[in-house]
DNA sequence: CTCAATCCTGACGAAATAAGTCGGGATTAC
DNA sequence: GTAATCCCGACTTATTTCGTCAGGATTGAG
């Protein structure tokens, strides 16, 4: 239902992402047997059928899911839940990421940026995207199956220090580009 | 121009968040010596100074900048940039942060995510959220004033284990809560 | 006291993006 | 051959972002 709040809401990963992760953690619970129908997932997790559609696209293509056609049909997926990390399902959802004017690895110095030269707020940028795809790299599929409250270990998150004081937390939106091969925004007059 | 490359970009901070960032940056540039106009950082940032005048509004009132009216008057930081932590920053231009539905604090067990009770991504997002914030807690406004190219030491970012890969980078836009006070969803009746 | 430079406020509008729909085509088990 | 499925691409709609605008309130300088 959109069990989406309206809009109150923060952490907010565009509905891509977050259909999509939810979607991988079914195929995953039912890995092994057979294939499972997008209408199947679409009623048990209600959400749209037409729009996951449109998410399991960009999963096929990126080799995270098999799909087998016809009657009886469905998606599984194409290793097993432990080898699959989050960063690649996110990207694969979200597309192949091209690194923002201001963080884009290493390509610019940050000459686009601000146009004086003394951008530094690259940085910023860079260091926040590092951690998020570290977040997600260290996460696998399968840690996500174990159902239920009580999360066993907590197998190092990368957060080595303590607590993170869940502060005030801060909205984020994971969000890579569409489609878009990166490629031509650099080299391209 | 709004330099900002038209909209291919890929780790697209808002604009509040890119630019009030660097509003602050310039400030730090300048501390200590007397108030900066917003018409001056307009210009030299190259930013549309109505659109500035929305944003500071909110590092005001977040008391991380005081302002001086009339003539010759502009704005100034209310602390040491070393004393000025990123998180709140970002925090403040971008609201005061409501966790998602499926990511907030400890609030709800994930009761409203999938219905079904199982709604074990949480996890992720959460972690997600937690890197992102510690990777801004941990970054000063001292340290982005550095300026010019070769930035020195690097002072712990939080990434202990070493290279990030770099890997295929993620789209990444922090953007927490308009101005929504977040209020009510945690305590208020 | 007047004037110009500021900050301040709130409403408005245009453009981009996200979210979701729709109609139909291609495959395959039965 | 028929029903269930995946597959594809265009289309609509809703939300959000980005930015503009018009004016009011303060204050320093002459």
């Amino acid at each position: 239902m959109r069990t989406t709040v309206p809009s109150s809401g923060a952490l907010h990963f565009s509905t891509r992402g977050e259909y999509g992760v939810r979607l991988m953690v079914e195929l995953a619970r039912h890995h092994g047997g057979g294939p499972v129908s997008l209408s199947e997932m679409a009623e048990h997790e209600d959400l749209p059928r037409p729009y996951l559609e449109q998410l399991v696209v960009s999963l096929r293509e990126a080799g995270l899911v098999t799909s087998t056609r016809g009657a009886h049909g469905g998606y599984e997926l194409s290793r097993q839940p432990s080898l699959i990390g989050m960063a690649e399902v996110v990207t694969a959802l979200e597309g192949p990421i091209a690194p923002m004017i201001c963080a884009s690895g290493d390509t610019y110095p940050g000459e686009l940026c601000s146009r004086s030269g003394y951008c530094t707020v690259d940085l910023l940028w860079r260091r926040v995207r590092d951690a998020v795809v570290q977040a997600l790299e260290s996460t696998t599929l399968a840690e996500l199956t174990q159902s239920g409250p009580g999360h066993p270990s907590h197998p190092t998150p990368s957060g080595r220090d303590g607590r993170p004081d869940h502060h005030d937390a801060v909205l984020v939106t994971v969000r890579p580009l569409a489609d878009r091969p990166v490629k031509e925004s650099i080299v391209q007059p």
